[in-house]
DNA sequence: CCAACTGTACTAAACATATAGTACAATAGG
DNA sequence: CCTATTGTACTATATGTTTAGTACAGTTGG
């Protein structure tokens, strides 16, 4: 059947993360986001490989490592499957979620490319390092 | 001379990102933020060996990296220069660095993780893509 | 039962990354 | 000139990542 997939995966081949980490990384981010909740089934491995032109073993690989962290299941013949969820962001984080939108449109608007975000992204996480230690 | 160096490097070893890569990234975003300047020197190898703990090959690769980036130039019993700068933040940014740092003590003070973060600026800038399409 | 889907297992090869160790050449300071 | 510093070059080795290719086993729907 052609049922949508809940998650999308994307590669960036420039980022210098490994293929099967960034896999890991985005199934986080949709369980911390809600877009993924326990029973949901994910891409199966051969819908990834169509999608992102990868090896099967890669897509495998990062499926181990996420069965290996409890977050889903596999299921053979059947799939892949969501077991346990993560501290998630609830509607108390929309305001912070908006004003970070906001933000970035306001960077963007400034004339900011990516990394320069990505810099000043760095720069303020240091800061609020040097605050905690005091 | 105990000469303070300009940049000290940190490493992330759960980050998943070449050793390398790191180096050079945060030589970039130095120049990004004002903190290097054409001229200024760059920790020697062996400076960078003894701060972080790994081989003078890898931080020679990083320094060969910039190198052929046209940012730096090393020279044989001198050191490494940086040779140019890049799009950098004027002080016109310090309101929109100002605002990034409040709104990340924001999110900690809400008990967001560092994760949950990334996934917050993750879905921002999905946010930020969709909008430029139309 | 059969066909089409699923995850899984395995070997082999190629490539990227990081290490260890040694050595050499250019520069600066005494 | 001598010495300490610098970047640079090279071989070899280990580990991590990705690919190719093949094969098998469980599940589902007809």
């Amino acid at each position: 059947m052609g049922n949508e997939p809940l998650l999308r995966f994307r590669l960036d081949r420039h980022s210098g993360l490994p293929v099967y980490r960034q896999l890991v990384d985005q199934v986080r981010q949709a369980l911390r986001l809600g877009i993924l909740h326990p029973g949901d089934q994910l891409p199966s491995v051969r819908d990834v490989v169509e999608q992102v032109a990868i090896n099967p073993n890669t897509v495998h690989r990062a499926y181990r490592e996420l069965e290996h962290q409890g977050l889903v299941e596999g299921q053979a013949g059947r799939g892949t499957f969501v077991r346990r969820s993560l501290p998630g962001l609830t509607k108390q984080h929309d305001a912070l979620q908006r004003r970070l939108t906001a933000w970035l449109a306001s960077a963007h608007a400034a004339g900011l490319d990516d990394e320069a975000i990505e810099a000043m992204v760095a720069r303020a996480k240091e800061s609020a390092e040097r605050e905690e230690r005091s």
